[in-house]
DNA sequence: TTCCTTATTGCAACTAGTTGCATCAAGGAA
DNA sequence: TTCCTTGATGCAACTAGTTGCAATAAGGAA
């Protein structure tokens, strides 16, 4: 009985090559989220001289086909895992990177309110919040976050023109 | 009079260069949303020899005041804006790519929950969420969506041993 | 099993983004 | 105004990710 990964695949009209399969091995035999790098890294033990082309755009397709999720913590860098329940979400503080997991129902008002008014189905698998956590609210408020938004009435024209006078002075 | 962005950043300890400020310029200048390349070929219409790296820690530093957005459309490339009202998000169809503008009105219950139950002040500011719109629906439900809930349950154990022996083929 | 079509790979050359370090200059103090 | 501290820049070398193209091989047909 074939894998009903590598089935969808096939079904898609994809073929199933080695290097494909190492990518879905590698994120199969782990339950950590995995940088596109890394994975290159351990599909090279399956099979030494694969390409990192290959990887990413494997990961392309299982992404696409919603095998594999793409998660990005804000890092700067992309993580991904096979498409599998439970899902989960990811709060991030910006202050002071401290992730915190939560179930998939603090979406369900958001994706009621996305099909019935707009038609649409989001993929809520797996999200990521930028926020502050409860700990670094004290310390945050002061600085910035309450200046965010007193500020947004007031920005655009009178920038451009402070910007153009420093420019001209001699370096 | 000192404009509000700027005395934010002097506010914070961050000192003022004219390359943060062709930057914020650059920014203030559109209403659209600019890459990072983009925003360095045009802030070295006002400064020739503006180095890269000095328009992304400019960049990381008016994110992390809040002062700019970074938005995530899916694209594989991060879009900055400077932190404007009104806020608003978008919906990205991952089947044609259409985009779709939504309020801020849809996180409203997110929001609320996030905040009472987890403690924890979210950035809502501009936000992406990928899914399928109402159109591509029909196109999408035979070949991949309604396949993915019924295989999560079954995918790790079997799919690293076939790797295995594919592996051992002689290319 | 062999052949054939064409999807996929490997490669090379590219763009995007990061980092350590020596040099420079912002802006507060005197 | 000049000096000084130290944060910011430029540079170079690096990692990450993309793309066009020729060569390869998956897998269906005969």
């Amino acid at each position: 009985m074939e894998h009903p990964l590598i089935r969808d695949l096939r079904q898609a009209g994809y073929r199933l090559t080695p290097q494909r399969e190492a990518v879905i091995a590698v994120l199969g035999e782990t339950h950590a989220h995995l940088t596109a790098p890394e994975i290159l890294r351990r599909a090279q033990e399956h099979i030494p001289h694969l390409n990192k082309s290959a990887v990413y755009r494997a990961l392309d397709v299982l992404t696409h086909l919603s095998l594999v999720n793409p998660i990005d913590l804000g890092k700067g860098e992309i993580q991904y895992e096979l498409n599998c329940l439970p899902h989960h979400h990811h709060l991030v503080c910006q202050q002071c990177g401290k992730i915190t997991d939560v179930g998939e129902s603090v979406f369900g008002e958001l994706e009621k309110i996305l099909r019935t008014q707009y038609g649409f189905a989001p993929f809520l698998y797996h999200f990521a919040i930028f926020g502050i956590c409860r700990a670094c609210q004290p310390k945050v408020r002061r600085t910035r976050v309450s200046l965010v938004l007193a500020r947004c009435a007031q920005i655009e024209q009178p920038l451009a023109r402070r910007a153009t006078r420093k420019r001209a002075r001699p370096r």
